[in-house]
Parts: C-alpha cells; structure tokens; sequence
DNA sequence: GGCCCGAAGTTGACATTGTCAAGACGCCCG
DNA sequence: CGGGCGTCTTGACAATGTCAACTTCGGGCC
C-alpha cells in the first residue's frame, strides 16, 4: 500500500514498463525519453537502469510483455473452442487487431529490433507466431493438403501485420481517408473481409 | 567539379539526403543522428537547418524520395506493358519488395509520421497507393465484379508492407527462421507464393 | 566594373538526454 | 542491535538538437 517512505517503490518493475508502453504510445518510439519515464513514475532519473540495463532494456522488456499480450490474444479459451479452423483463422486475426489497437505503445516497438541493440526478444515472438501456424495446419490437414504451412503463415500474419502497421499511418479513428476516393471501411469490417480473402487464398495456394 | 572553395557545397541538399537514407539504413531511424550526418557530408552541423527546417525536414525529405521511387517503380513501363491485371499485380508486389530492401533508409521512415511531427508526405504515399489501385480496378473489371477496390488494395497493400516489416526482423541474408522449424524459401519465392495467395482471394472476394 | 544584399555555411552557446560512478537510505538476517 | 545488500539518489560527462550571431561567397543591379 501507499508506503510512507518513498525510498522504495514497492514494485518500480511493472510502474516503468507501464509508464512506457503508456509514453512511447503518446510521442512514439524516438521521441521517448528515458528521464521522462522515471519522471512519471516517481523516481529519478537514474533508477530504471538499476531494474533495466539501459534504454534499450526497458523497451525489450515492453516488446516482450507485448509478444505475450499477443500469444495469450490468439490461444485464448476462445478461439480455441472455434473448431472450425476458417473461423479460427478469422477470429485470430480479430483478435490480433484489437491486441494492436488496445496496446499501441507494445506494438510501437515489438517488431523493431534496432530499438534494442545487441539484444532479442527470445522465443516471445516465436510463440505467438506458434499460434497463427497451428491454425494454419489444421487448414491444411482439413483443407488444403497441399499447402504450405510457413509460407501460409508468413502470408496472413504478413497481411495482418501489414494492415496494423499502415492503419497507424493512415488515419485516426478507425477511418482510412486514401488518395481521392476514401475508404470509409471501419477496421473491423476491413479485417472481415482480408480474413475472408486471405482464407480463399489460402485454400486455392493449397488444393 | 571539386571546387576550390569548400564553403559552397554546390548540391548540400541532395548529398544531406543521401547520407541521411544511409546512416539511416545503417543504424535506423532512432540511433540516426543530424550531427553526423553533417559530418559525412563534410560540412558543419548546423548546415542541414538552412536546407531542412529540422530533423524532422530532413527524414521527411528521405521519406518523400522514398514514396517517389515506390511510386515510380509501380508504374514503370515494364509493369504497364503487361496487360493481364494478374500477371500485373503479381509484378507490382515483386517491385515493391524490390525497392524496400534496395532502399532501407527510405523505408524505414515512410510509413511513420511520428518522425517528423506536424509535417506529412503531402499525396506522395497516395500516388503509390493509386498504382496498386489502378491494377486493382483492372482485375475487378476483367475478373471480378463485385470486388470492393479500396478494400481489395488495402488487401494487397497489407500483405506486402507486412512481409517487407516482418522480414526485417525475422532474418538475415534474405532467409527467415521462426520457431523450431525455419522458413527456408528466399524473398523472392515467397512474395510469389504470396501473390499467387492475395490474387485468389481477391476474385473469390468479388465474384 | 564595382557594390551590395541575400543565400550558404560556420561558430558558439544552451537545455536535454543516456550513461556511469559514487554515495545515501532502509529492510532483513544474524 | 549491527552489518550487509538491494534499492534509489546525486552529481558528473559527452553527445545531441536547436537557436542566434557572425562570416563568406556570388550574382544581379545600377
């Protein structure tokens, strides 16, 4: 509870990875200041490098609960009660967007390995790529035998990843506005409807 | 010419944006530093303020040139010689992998507007989006009626922006290893294989 | 042809940042 | 009750981005 003396924090781990995600979704990745982050948490400026290394470390540590966010997302009690493996499919991708669009600071970084030199997430980002595959091959058990279950994979995390990525660029409020013509698509309607043709591509890769 | 005069550069601008694209391709966008970028150009360090406003005006410059070449290799006369919209598309997707891994500074800063606060690509981003859109209409001319074309460009868009980020972080040597087994195929093979998938999904989408 | 004004580049300064070394504090185990 | 160690602070340093003032060049105008 509130400690009477500030000297220890209690638990400045988990306060500075949350002040991070929370700041490096407001300014982004490059404008994030590591001063800063002790500042909202309290502290000064020195003591994040006592629980992480340095900079990098502190965004590592957020890129890794982010990969974890997003491995618990894709093989949640959920999805993994859908058997049929399109809607499986389809409810992972779902899933993964709205993983991105609740954890903006998480995915600011999670695939940006030149944030944190000379280091790696582990097998973090593996797992939750685990997830996308084991639907993709029961697909091709069920589907398309001859699919190729990498590529496949590669293919709608591709498409999924490509999509969080430019729906960040492209407009504010879920809306896309592009060239002349704009897209008035919500996300969730667009993501219906790549789920729905990346599953047809996949078959017709995979028969 | 090498002139005599080393206080007139004669082309500061271009050369600025060159080392920029480099250093950025080097170390990223974030560790990428204005000071030695003037240190490479072989002038002082505020020298690049009186052609770019800020580092933000200069990452900027290198993420307008970058959308510029994409743009131009979308519709390079190659690619519009080639009237089957399939075959068409197919080649856009080769192309722009081409250029994202033949220019990674520049693609390392076009598709985030966190650098350069309060500035944007102007229509850059959207002329090379209409490439892909053009192609699109095409194949929902000839193949599929009641394809959505925004919606079908976000598609394909998607998939080949998320394949050049993931593959920047997956792997080196144009080869990905992810989880126990590894993903053998080259780049190439697998933006083939990738294309073969998004153009069937598209005309099941729009039939 | 000479001048001169503005473009192009330099120098110096300042606040901020990341990192490191050294020290202060407080809890826990003996 | 005393010492040790994890936790946090303080102070310092080099590097960075930006601003203001200064210097140098070159082309246009009379």
């Amino acid at each position: 509870m509130t400690s009477s003396s500030t000297y220890h924090h209690g638990d400045l781990p988990n306060a500075l990875r949350a002040a991070t995600a929370e700041l490096i979704g407001e300014v982004g990745p490059t404008a994030f200041s590591l001063r800063e982050v002790a500042r909202r948490a309290g502290v000064s400026h020195a003591a994040p490098a006592h629980h992480f290394r340095d900079k990098g470390g502190l965004i590592l540590a957020v890129a890794i609960e982010g990969f974890e966010r997003l491995s618990d997302a894709l093989g949640s009690d959920d999805i993994l009660a859908i058997d049929d493996p399109v809607d499986r499919l389809a409810a992972q991708g779902r899933a993964y967007v709205e993983v991105a669009v609740g954890n903006p600071g998480h995915f600011a970084v999670m695939f940006r390995p030149e944030l944190y030199p000379d280091r790696d997430t582990g097998d973090a980002g593996a797992v939750a790529f685990g997830r996308l595959t084991d639907t993709i091959t029961l697909i091709r058990d069920q589907l398309a035998p001859d699919l190729d279950v990498m590529k496949g994979a590669m293919f709608v995390w591709s498409m999924v990843q490509g999509l969080v990525g430019l729906s960040a660029v492209l407009g504010e409020d879920g809306k896309f506005e592009v060239g002349d013509e704009s897209l008035e698509a919500e996300i969730g309607e667009l993501i219906e409807q790549m789920s729905h043709m990346a599953v047809h591509g996949l078959i017709s890769a995979g028969t």
